[in-house]
DNA sequence: TTGAAAGCGATACCAG
DNA sequence: CTGGTATCGCTTTCAA
């Protein structure tokens, strides 16, 4: 611990300080710094008291202004699980906006468990976060009852809740799976399987439904198992899905999947199986994550736009932070087909 | 504005009101619940302490506390781009070890833009952070005056500066290029090129000398140009550099890229050079990105633990946090190289 | 071992 | 338009 608490450096200069060099009242000083509305600051004196900030190099305090006014300018972004591609840009996107407005990012990876995020939460809230985005977000699951009762203004990123109306950031996911189904529809595909990522974001449950939904209104007429739900996310869950599926006389001769990770493990089932893609079947994948457009075949997939989608998420939150009355708005981006060499027309 | 700066929900609990429902004047709850090392409380008082506080859910206030102690327990972590793949690891390394010391996590992206990167430094430090995880670092440029007067602890991430002594984790780079380079040389490559990152960074820098010292020191001989340094980091930039090279008659029969991305532009060179790979010049990638396994050959690659780099580096800081007079300890994480198809014998 | 009171740095009321 | 002053929630010195 050695010698106590005296920074090394510079006692940084405190309000006091300007308000001395300026020759002012810090009351004064505060007022021409901060822009107050409300009382009104002598132009001159604004100006000298500003001088004189910038010769000091006086920094305001957020601490101290946070603790005075009760609002910080602070947010708190919850994240599941850096390592899924979708999610850095989201975090970006977030930040970016929430910087123009002048708030700083609280950044977390709850890596999917539980307790980690109790824990981060409380940390933001402890921090007097002025307000939270969450990615964390499952389906059936309440808010955290800490959250809610803080009355923190809150917006939800790239999935939200079945329940409880929040502002949310999502995707169109019923466009992204139609695009993909008419897409392969026109290619001549009617035996199409959806392998998909599980259902426990509102994310993966609506494309489900609305790959449900879509193949039923074309008349597809497709057997109940071929929309399947994978336990995880990854190759392997994808390879699993599509195998069993191969091994049917009535294999599909297409393939809709929920995520790219999952779309390339098709890719597999495919080959072990001894048939090709795209020429016996064809695979789309869903993100369109880095080096999709490098695999072997080049992979069709759903272009999502998630860096806008975190701008979007921060922008509605600024929104309701400058006005509190303003209404549960939510917005909704849309994807975006992408076609290259995974998909051809049916054979059969 | 509306009618001003009332909570909708909760009047948060304050120690006071702990205090109140303990029955004990509010410094004896500061000290119950902080654990304080010098004033001892008598181990009953303590417990009611806690157990009222519990019961009204209260939550210290960081923001006060801190205001109060002068000490933060928030670390700053700036990142110069997130849609560079290596990042997202390193700022959730980084996250898991700071919150498992307490710390919140503030999180920036520069953009590689110098106005924003000063921009969220003066936000990190407006709100006092305790201490700086800078990913942003270029080998030539001098730390921002601003954050060296400040005293801020700091610690660079994956990059470190040429001539000033910071604490620093990093890769040991000249480990991954001669692994690299005598798997090579082991394949019979005599005539290798490097098509290399920029050097503006510690990183690139690094792997530009290691590969020229270990050529060298193998007696491999290689001519200048042999060793090109890219503007960018993209697949054209790997594309471009590689093109030219095998347009020469001593055209090299292998290629160690600086990183992914330039790897598999360097395949589509050698497509259209009329070449194949692995056959007629083998390729080596650098960081192994997400899905370099499934492209075409699966690129042989060196991988870098840079989510243990992230979580070394927040160790680092809280080290210097904990113990100021520490010396400028730094540490260096070894790469491994992971061999795929995308190299072989050399033919000629 | 506990109570009393000062004060971190800023804002926002109140007078003047 | 500007000066004085209370105060945000907490820690910490000083007394008791």
């Amino acid at each position: 611990m050695g010698t106590g608490m005296d920074d090394p450096a510079a006692a940084k200069p405190t309000l006091r300080d300007v308000a001395l060099a300026a020759g002012v009242h810090i009351a004064t000083a505060s007022r021409a710094l901060s822009g107050s509305k409300t009382r009104p600051v002598n132009p001159r004196t604004a100006a000298a008291v500003r001088q004189a900030a910038a010769k000091i190099g006086y920094v305001p305090d957020q601490v101290a202004r946070s603790l005075r006014t009760h609002r910080t300018r602070a947010i708190g972004v919850l994240i599941p699980d850096m390592s899924n591609p979708v999610m850095p840009p989201l975090v970006s996107g977030a930040e970016q906006v929430l910087a123009q407005h002048g708030y700083t990012t609280l950044f977390a990876d709850t890596d999917n468990d539980h307790a980690a995020e109790t824990q981060r939460l409380a940390a933001f809230l402890s921090w007097r976060a002025a307000g939270l985005i969450l990615a964390t977000a499952r389906r059936d699951q309440p808010l955290a009852p800490e959250v809610v009762n803080s009355g923190v203004p809150l917006v939800l990123m790239s999935r939200k809740l079945d329940a409880t109306p929040v502002p949310s950031a999502t995707i169109d996911e019923s466009v992204g799976i139609a695009q993909a189904l008419d897409y392969l529809i026109s290619l001549g595909h009617r035996r199409i399987a959806y392998i998909g990522v599980p259902t426990w974001t509102s994310a993966g449950y609506e494309r489900l439904m609305a790959f449900r939904e879509i193949t039923r209104d074309r008349g597809l007429d497709l057997p109940p198992d071929f929309a399947v739900v994978c336990e995880g996310y990854a190759e392997r869950d994808g390879e699993a899905a599509l195998t069993a599926l191969l091994a049917r006389p009535d294999r599909p001769t297409a393939v809709l999947s929920g995520n790219d990770m999952m779309a390339l493990g098709c890719y597999d089932a495919i080959r072990r199986a001894e048939l090709r893609c795209p020429a016996d079947v064809s695979v789309v994948g869903y993100n369109d994550m880095p080096l999709t457009h490098r695999v072997d075949p080049p992979l069709t997939t759903v272009r999502v736009p998630y860096f806008d989608l975190g701008r979007q998420a921060a922008t509605l939150l600024v929104e309701v932070l400058n006005d509190r009355g303003s209404m549960n708005r939510s917005v909704r981006l849309t994807p975006r087909l992408l076609v290259r060499n995974s998909t051809a027309p049916a054979s059969a």
